[in-house]
DNA sequence: GAAAATTTCACTGTAAATAGGGATTGTGTA
DNA sequence: TACACAATCCCTATTTACAGTGAAATTTTC
């Protein structure tokens, strides 16, 4: 008899990980091997050794530690997870962030969860999975028509910025002047104002409302 | 025999919508009565004289036409419809917003399945039901901590916006200068200047990524 | 028809943000 | 080791934003 397929589910919506937990039921070829409410505690999980799974359904948006955060975990500590991402959004640049990071798969929760099983088959097998939505905009993608209207932002825009620089992104979404933000980070009104500058040329944006609206637009805030 | 209470569940995500129906299914005295994928749908199905559900199940952050609208079309057009309320956010402004659309219950996505069992039969016998989240949430606004820290918006800030002072928070979020402002809309800069002050003082704010946070944060962009 | 609100403009400061240049130190990597 | 980059600081100059006050014309509301 065939072996199982070992999901872990990470989400913050617990009433999302039971819909999941229920869909994957009804499949007799895969099983639920546990599941996390924080990107914490995936990565608390699959640290131990004892902990695996052979694939991660992972939310991006999680509160404190991100999807994100935790693709960059598995891929600083050489962790070859399979990992298929949930997510609400359909927006190029997290799907090339998250391809980059090394996940293998990637539906959207406006999906059905047939999809869901399917994913997790594919992915399971070494294949790449992507829902409908995902696939429609990748090739849109391809096909030019997004970049010539000029939507694409540059899928490293995120990546480049440092710690500091993010530091300071998210002091100004809190409306804190620059003086202030020295006073807060201890630094010297000039430092401050250096990554400033720095975050308007890295994310091409005219003014600190630009940079606003492009920290909450990417929910950095 | 009771009659089994009869829910409508709104949500874009269908991953969610097929999670709660799990849950609600292992409930006897509860029966799913439809479902819609869209605000749209929601209006749809509930201008039918023919269809009817005790309680609705409401997802605020839907494409298009959001929860919001959805309650609003009850208003508008006396339609007493039980509601839950389906949030992500613990956002005191949106629940002071629903309460005051007339919705009855609110519950958090990250709270369990059992949670929304107690609410469906709390509100279809008339009473109200908030999950804990929101209860301590509520609870903190009463004793002041919040007010005292200046945290609860006035909910009828946006309402207060006059037109032009709109036109101007708009500009602001797609990162006009004042100069710039007052050449699209042909007027001195000395009146977009007044039109800032008057925003800044309306919406309590202390600068212009203040004012376009609030925007954003309001869905006026 | 009076009162209130909106729209419009003006002047004067001060504070803050933006632009552009350069410089030093440390850390990590090719 | 040399090079790239992050983090830090400095200076000057210009532009923009913010604060305070006042006021006229028009529209809305009671």
């Amino acid at each position: 008899m065939k072996e199982k397929i070992q999901v872990h589910v990470a989400d913050d919506h617990k009433i999302l990980i039971e819909g999941i937990i229920a869909v994957i039921n009804t499949d007799k070829n895969i099983k639920i091997k546990g599941y996390s409410l924080t990107g914490q505690e995936v990565i608390d999980w699959f640290s131990k050794k004892k902990n695996t799974a052979d694939v991660l359904i992972l939310d991006i948006s999680m509160p404190i530690i991100d999807g994100f955060q935790v693709l960059k975990y598995f891929k600083n500590n050489n962790i070859d997870q399979k990992v298929i991402i949930l997510s609400s959004y359909d927006d190029l640049r997290i799907i090339q962030e998250v391809l980059s990071l090394g996940c293998k798969g990637y539906i959207s929760k406006s999906e059905a969860g047939e999809h869901i099983l399917n994913a997790i088959k594919s992915v399971s097998k070494g294949d790449q999975y992507f829902s409908t939505d995902i696939q429609s905009a990748l090739l849109k993608s391809l096909s030019g028509e997004i970049v010539a209207k000029g939507k694409i932002p540059d899928k490293f825009l995120i990546d480049s910025l440092t710690e500091r620089e993010l530091h300071v992104l998210k002091l100004i979404t809190k409306q804190y002047s620059s003086i202030q933000m020295a006073e807060a980070m201890f630094l010297s009104i000039y430092t401050i104002e250096t990554y400033r500058k720095s975050l308007l040329k890295k994310l091409n944006v005219k003014n600190s409302v630009g940079l606003a609206m492009y920290a909450f637009k990417n929910k950095i805030v």
